[in-house]
DNA sequence: TACCAAAATACAATCGATTGTATTTTGGTA
DNA sequence: TACCAAAATACAATCGATTGTATTTTGGTA
């Protein structure tokens, strides 16, 4: 039952040899003789042994794992991003521990000790709505361990980031509206503090200006863009005294609120109101009307992310580069941005 | 740069302290006065000191990590069933290691090898499709790791699973189907080996039988249940010399490949052909026409088979009971089985 | 002040593997 | 056979924290 105890001193004991060219041979160094290392290895078969990573982890102060912490996992964009991550480090033999802040910066910080304990390689993240305090992250860095941003990231100086263009994102959703006929456009953001929705931002405002067309403040709606934060923000558009023909939502889910919303009351997507999303989450392309979108791999973000992270986690600490790596991300035309007028 | 390095050694040096001493007071022992408690925190704080867990754990050999084990994390139910096991492990403060066997047998074996050589002190999985043979699950059994199974679950004796009732589902979708007037209904299966499908196809076998309908071995199609092995499978129902009115497809995926090629055909659904998917995935709700399927909530089995698993990690391993816990799981009628003749 | 039990602290071994250095063995050469 | 460099193996310390046992300190009582 319990050949989980069986330990190099046990095969050395019983083959009469030292424990440490026991570890030798297991390690395949070439201090130790072919006949020898066969017979450990032998050994070590026939009894079970399996190497315990802990006191190997310990001794070698190097764990082979990475965090990974995401607002939540069960988000498309991020369970995606987590497959990216999770088949590059497997390939280079390191394990993921995958936490989720929940968008809570308490637990985002909990997190980050929990795994800073738990001596992790490195680390890559996705920052929580909440946060507009680096210092945890700091901190992290500072105790020398590596830190790579994706998607959602900090404004810390020196960083790595994996990031698509948000402002090329924004103003290309933006100006296809106007392509499309759009004269007043709404933008839904996000939390104010976030990097992301701060770029998705200002690329719609240069789309704006770009064709003359005047921001207007209060068509500006910075939510946590739920569902429901979609429906809020809608009802307040149409109760302006004026008519509004387009958004363009920082992300799907807020958009998609707003049309089943707009369903309902029987105005039309895309000829009263046309509207592009952002992330092209798998529902996107079902709902009726489609949804045009900004299309987003997680799974790319992810794998590049770990790639960079991995990277630097070989080089010395004064050899690192940062680098922030930008993706091409592309705008997806679907029914709800599709009008007659184009 | 780097106050990592900063051990109980260091704080006990400082404070001309024994190390013991320093553990005892950063683990809150009544051993230890108040005092000299006191001083000691203030200077490990003052120190930025952080327990390494690895050496915390070698020597208590616990780990407070458990491994999990899904065959592809974006998959829907599995990032779900991820959300609640991290939830759970997070509340009682363990951590969460996540692999996925990407339905692989080969990586499967590999990942429980390094679960176990990290000594995680549980794990949780649901198995890869070309899972046939559990030597690897029995040996990590006899090492003393504690084993739960959720959704795709094993034969094996003596082990605890959380499932749903895969055969009571089969036989409601079947019926359901039944009940609104079909009569020859096909069955899409997944692996054979796999005693999740073995059962919801005894489901179907067993409704079908309740009302006198003769199975037809033609009409049971095996498959990897992809959205393409949906559209093979129709091509082959619709090749057939009489007219298939109902098919009970056991995932959602190949169920909405079926009706998509059903699309293109011009034959419609659910009026020519009424189908039944399982599991409920998010875009069932919003597909054209909207798909009748089981549902099951990953989050809720996650969260169960967590609990489970974390209660067993606190037993004896003499004083372990295994249990197999089944959730409710509920027919979900939409478009895609609402016939005239109901 | 002497004594002593209880409380507080120190000592030392341990978890299992790794690794720099010391010692022994091997096998070739004079 | 004696010698020696190279190869193979053994010794011993170490990674940090924990924990059973031994020792010291404390503070109350006779």
């Amino acid at each position: 039952m319990e050949n989980n105890k069986v330990t190099i001193h046990d095969i050395a004991k019983i083959l009469s040899i030292d424990s440490s060219t026991v570890s030798r041979a297991l390690n395949n160094s070439s201090r130790v003789t072919k006949k020898t290392k066969d017979k450990i290895i032998a050994k070590a078969n026939e009894l079970g042994y399996k190497r315990n990573h802990l006191a190997s982890n310990l001794r070698k102060s190097k764990t082979f794992t990475l965090g990974v912490i995401v607002p939540r996992i069960s988000r498309h964009f991020f369970s995606s991003a987590i497959a990216g991550i999770e088949e590059t480090a497997y390939k280079k033999g390191y394990s993921v521990i995958i936490c989720q802040s929940l968008e809570q910066l308490e637990r985002e910080k909990n997190i980050v000790e929990i795994l800073s304990a738990n001596r992790v390689d490195g680390v890559l993240m996705s920052v929580s709505m909440e946060t507009e305090n680096y210092q945890h992250l700091e901190d992290l860095k500072k105790r020398g361990t590596r830190l790579v941003f994706f998607d959602r990231h900090c404004d810390i100086p020196d960083n790595s980031n994996v990031l698509i263009d948000d402002f090329q994102a924004g103003f290309d959703a933006t100006e296809h509206l106007i392509n499309n006929g759009c004269r007043i456009i709404s933008h839904f953001s996000g939390p104010k503090n976030l990097e992301i929705y701060k770029n998705r931002f200002k690329g719609y405002k240069a789309a704006l200006q770009k064709h003359g067309i005047k921001l207007r403040d209060e068509l500006v709606l910075s939510s946590s863009l739920m569902e429901k934060d979609g429906v809020e923000n809608i009802k307040k558009i149409l109760s302006l005294p004026y008519k509004v023909d387009g958004i363009f939502s920082a992300n799907d889910v807020a958009a998609i609120g707003a049309i089943q919303y707009l369903k309902e009351r029987g105005i039309k997507v895309p000829e009263d109101i046309a509207i592009v999303g952002f992330s092209n989450e798998t529902i996107s392309s079902v709902i009726e009307p489609s949804l045009t979108t900004i299309n987003q791999s997680g799974f790319e973000i992810g794998k590049t992310a770990a790639t960079l992270l991995l990277s630097q986690i070989k080089e010395n600490s004064s050899d690192i580069i940062n680098e922030t790596i930008i993706l091409k991300s592309s705008l997806i035309e679907r029914k709800s941005s599709a009008r007659q007028n184009n």
